[in-house]
DNA sequence: CAGAATCCTCCGTGATACTG
DNA sequence: CAGTATCACGGAGGATTCTG
């Protein structure tokens, strides 16, 4: 990352990739969707719910209606009763679990020293 | 990321790293900071205000209060007058630039496409 | 089963003013 | 210069109920 690449991320007007990207992505659930449906593979609605385990209906709802807007995830309606949906990583989905990875092995990583700084911090 | 790392990120006790350190990444401005702290090398208090631009004084200050809390950003005071403070990344914020930039391309990358896709998107 | 529709509650964030 | 101290608000998120 150069100085010359410093535009794409100070930009204020809300053409930056980067902001915009992780506004996305910084809410609650999303990465830890995205995560879910990369390890578990295609998953219906309330499997997910349950998988996920401390999510509201509403939030995997509002969740899931984002990231399929934004082309990360496929939703997949089987016309039957009772209803059947399906829930996958697209491809542009599937792209972003590399880099969760790394974040997840970092955060696993460092955990434990953020802890320990965390209760020897004297914060005013 | 294998199946049986799965624990690691479905806790729900709180006692999962990958929720608590997104959480707190997950802010409005903690990334931002560390990018810039990590393109611009150490800076004083009210350049780096200045070079965020949009940022408000207040959560300036909390932001890098929480970032240093977790050692990912040094603090370093200098009894002159006027005042010189100087923020820095530590190793362990360091470390976390690698996977800042990864997803700075990954959403450089897939920018368009995700603004191509909410457009067509008929929500509801 | 897979949601839609409401209502409601925090608290993260911003604006403003003040200080050593 | 580098912050604190207050006040105020908007919206993310939760709980609950209803539906095709």
């Amino acid at each position: 990352m150069t100085k010359e690449d410093w535009k794409k991320y100070s930009d204020v007007d809300g053409e930056c990739a980067v902001r915009n990207v992780l506004d996305r992505l910084g809410d609650k659930w999303s990465m830890l969707v995205i995560i879910v449906l990369g390890v578990e593979g295609t998953l219906r609605f309330n499997k997910l719910h349950q998988v996920i385990g401390d999510i509201s209906q509403k939030m995997l709802t509002v969740t899931l209606k984002s990231l399929e807007a934004d082309g990360l995830v496929s939703r997949t309606v089987y016309p039957e009763i009772p209803p059947r949906v399906e829930y996958a990583l697209t491809e542009r989905g599937a792209s972003l679990l590399p880099h969760m990875e790394g974040l997840a092995e970092w955060a696993a990583t460092h955990m434990e020293g953020i802890y320990a700084s965390r209760e020897k911090y004297i914060g005013s």
